[in-house]
RNA sequence: CGAGGUGUGGCUCAGUUUGGUAGAGCGCUACGUUCGGGACGUAGAAGUCGCAGGUUCAAAUCCUGUCACCUCGACCA
């Protein structure tokens, strides 16, 4: 069937102004609110059940792999933010402290934590002895406050909602062994639940984490094709575990320091699944992730039967996904536009007609098809109509990854991309950073988004500075 | 931190140039009629015009200061 009329007039079309599109949206379906510190954002009710849903698919996947969670300290005496040097620099301008409490001066700052590396160490250090007691894997469920210069709700805020993943392993092989293993992990999450298609791979020297000894990042590409930094996983080597004097018995009945991973995801996710999949109507969710996954509308509500009808469609269908009826006073139409500004995958229509014949119709959000079904089919449409959605939109997003994705084969043509198409940039890279400084500058914002796994060959030499080339490298702008 | 912009009922904004005591649409409340793509009627509630000074008989409007937020850049998940 054709695509339905835009009716949302509220939202700015993304082809007119893609960020005025994206907070229109995060306001319209009512994800998230301003609070009056900013850069602080309220999670509404809608925008947080899209988060726990997130939570829950890696919450699982990380429970597979033996990972356990626990809650570490909000703040960080500064002496022990200290102990690790790169990591200090790194992040020491980007935190708030708190400088004061029960009305006396503190003698000694407390960071609010802009990540937990050091509260992890602290801890392993009083907790490892042994190589009996490795591997540790945790981790914890929080927020983490930067102070952000410009603020974008759920793509850059201060304070956000993330998990951060801490590991100590006996070896090194073991620490970057599971460094990989839960970047596969991630990649998991955003296709089998988020349908997104990110380009993975390891960073380059100069984007690294602050202190990691290699950082590997998964990026996909918004529909206006900017990168999302959407994740990273990092191996610290034993660093870390030196500074806070960390230390065990090995097999060998040898002392030996344990090695590191830390990984993250946040709730900028939520941003990706916004900017990947949303359209002029307003959000688009994946199936899996969706807080209602089919939306019951009943025409003409108050003819006899249809509610008792509507209602009897939402208990068959609870019993094996996310459910919600509409029996509010709002016309029909009005519902239809609210839930496609939602996202709502699928809508369930039932009205005196569709009781008549034993049927009732069923929408898709993401292409606008509709169908009439018998109503004995139901659970079985519904179920398969899901999955036909995920993968449609997994299918889609990989097209516009694709078709904004190009091969530059010298210094020009990557010039002239970078300023006329906008999207990923497939470029040969001879692996010094002041290429990466230099393109940068020349591109007005275009950086290295990662070297893939698997590096096609474009050419010998450096896009830049024309030496032989060393990598293949992404590259691309980023929000 | 650099460059722009905006602050007026819950929301979007008009009114500011030329000072005269607060407006519209949407939303909200009640009742009635409606209901297959944002329905309609009637009645009603709701604003110390971001904040602080100043000029004036009189300030949303003019002056000074200040705060906040938004967009775009530089930095990051």
């Amino acid at each position: 069937m054709a695509q339905q009329k835009k009716m949302v007039n509220d939202i700015t079309s993304m082809d007119v102004d893609f960020a005025q599109w994206y907070t229109d949206v995060v306001k319209k379906a009512e994800l998230a609110d301003y609070s009056s510190v900013k850069g602080c954002i309220v999670y509404e009710p809608y925008g947080y059940a899209i988060w726990e849903n997130i939570q829950r698919e890696m919450d699982a996947r990380f429970k597979k792999l033996g990972v356990q969670n626990v809650c570490m300290p909000m703040l960080i005496p500064e002496s022990l933010l200290q102990k690790e040097k790169d990591h200090i620099d790194g992040f020491a301008p980007e935190c708030a402290a708190v400088t004061q409490g029960g009305g006396e001066k503190l003698s000694e700052k407390l960071f609010i934590r802009p990540t937990s590396e050091v509260l992890f160490c602290e801890h392993y250090q009083k907790k490892i002895h042994s190589y009996r007691d490795l591997p540790k894997l945790y981790n914890q469920w929080c927020s983490v406050m930067r102070w952000e210069k410009t603020t974008r709700p759920f793509l850059r805020g201060m304070e956000f909602l993330w998990q951060e993943g801490h590991t100590m392993h006996e070896t090194a092989e073991e620490a970057q062994e599971f460094t990989l293993q839960m970047l596969k992990v991630y990649e998991e999450v955003y296709r089998e639940a988020l349908a997104i298609p990110p380009v993975v791979g390891k960073k380059t020297e100069k984007e690294k984490f602050a202190g990691a000894e290699a950082s590997y990042t998964l990026e996909p590409m918004m529909h206006n094709g900017v990168a999302l930094q959407g994740g990273t996983t990092h191996y610290f080597g034993d660093g870390f575990a030196k500074a806070f004097g960390i230390a065990f018995t090995g097999r060998d009945n040898q002392l030996h320091s344990p090695f590191q991973t830390s990984w993250g995801m946040s709730t900028r996710l939520i941003g990706a699944v916004i900017m990947v999949h949303g359209d002029d109507n307003g959000l688009v969710l994946p199936p899996r992730i969706a807080p209602v996954q089919v939306i019951i509308v009943p025409i003409a509500q108050h003819k006899p039967g249809v509610l008792e009808k509507a209602a009897e469609l939402r208990d068959r269908l609870s019993q094996g996904f996310r459910v919600k009826l509409d029996d509010s006073d709002n016309s029909p139409g009005w519902k239809f536009a609210q839930y496609e500004m939602q996202g709502v995958p699928l809508r369930l229509e039932i009205g005196p007609k569709d009781m008549e014949n034993g049927q009732c119709v069923l929408a898709r959000r993401d292409t606008g098809e509709k169908v009439v079904i018998p109503m004995a089919d139901l659970e079985a449409r519904v179920g398969e109509g899901l999955d036909v959605i995920h993968d449609s939109m997994l299918h889609k997003a990989e097209e516009n990854c694709k078709a904004k994705t190009f091969a530059a084969h010298s210094h020009e043509e990557f010039l002239d991309i970078a300023a006329n198409k906008p999207g990923f940039i497939k470029a040969m890279w001879c692996g010094d950073s002041a290429c990466e400084d230099q393109l940068k500058e020349e591109t007005g914002g275009v950086k290295s988004r990662c070297i893939p796994f698997e590096e096609e060959h474009i050419s010998d030499v450096c896009a830049c500075c024309g030496k032989p080339a060393k990598h293949m490298v992404y590259w691309g702008r980023q929000y």
